[in-house]
DNA sequence: GCATAGTGTACAGTGTACGTATACACTATA
DNA sequence: TATAGTGTATACGTACACTGTACACTATGC
């Protein structure tokens, strides 16, 4: 895993530890900020600069390996897995995802974000998805 | 509350039922689906529907009431407030929302939806946001 | 007034999930 | 083959989610 692709835990979160795992490294996945063949680091190390016990990283990577993202292997490590794409997904996926964004931009409204400024946010987001 | 506003449980949530109860709530509130003045159903009647006990739905109740969406009141039940908008958003709250935002579409990808797609939905979203 | 129904609240009990500690099994490598 | 490095399995403490039940407060009809 290049060292740029650093992931963060937020202990404040109420999204547990090993999820926060699981997303970010999904997330980086998906971007492409780590790609097929890379090593992710063992999981004592990465639980140290966490700061978290690594059978909660352990759990995270297993996430992962069960999304067909990683191949794990005893004695050997983690290792991103050419992940072949799913085939076209159905409405329910969509709807799941435009169920759940309305509820994150409900909640960032009501911290103060303005219409306005998540407009942009996810306008740049769009543009970012067309052209990569 | 109007009947047009119906909320649902998704049983397989990772989510809490309390919070998917709160989380929908404050969507509906934000968007203008339920107003100021607004009563919602007594905690026993929404809970028979929801399918769930009626100490989870006031859960859910408190929850909003606490984020100052809701007055609730002994015997009369609960109202929805007419909210003051929070003070301009500090840039911790747009960081979050981006983060979340990222962490969403890249599940949303890994679960078969194209970058087109998405990119649509959120311009449909942005759009409505900025003409309402 | 008072009884009664309707409302949310408090608190204890039960099951589940999260995170940790520790011992183990497998692999690489010298 | 010894040893270090890797993930795995299991047990355990704690916190959380949900429920059951008893309670307190308010509204309403008589």
């Amino acid at each position: 895993m290049p060292r740029s692709a650093q992931i963060r835990l937020d202990p404040k979160s109420e999204v547990p530890a090993y999820r926060q795992v699981a997303d970010q490294l999904r997330t980086l996945a998906v971007e492409g900020a780590i790609v097929p063949g890379d090593s992710l680091p063992p999981v004592r190390r990465l639980a140290l600069e966490l700061g978290v016990h690594f059978n909660t990283v352990a759990e995270g990577y297993r996430v992962l390996a069960q999304e067909r993202f990683l191949e794990i292997t005893r004695g050997h490590g983690a290792r991103v897995l050419d992940r072949t794409a799913p085939r076209r997904a159905g409405p329910e996926v969509a709807d799941h995802f435009r169920q759940r964004m309305r509820e994150l931009i409900a909640s960032a409204r009501a911290r103060g974000l303005t219409g306005r400024q998540i407009a942009g946010e996810l306008k740049t987001m769009a543009e970012g998805l067309e052209k990569p």
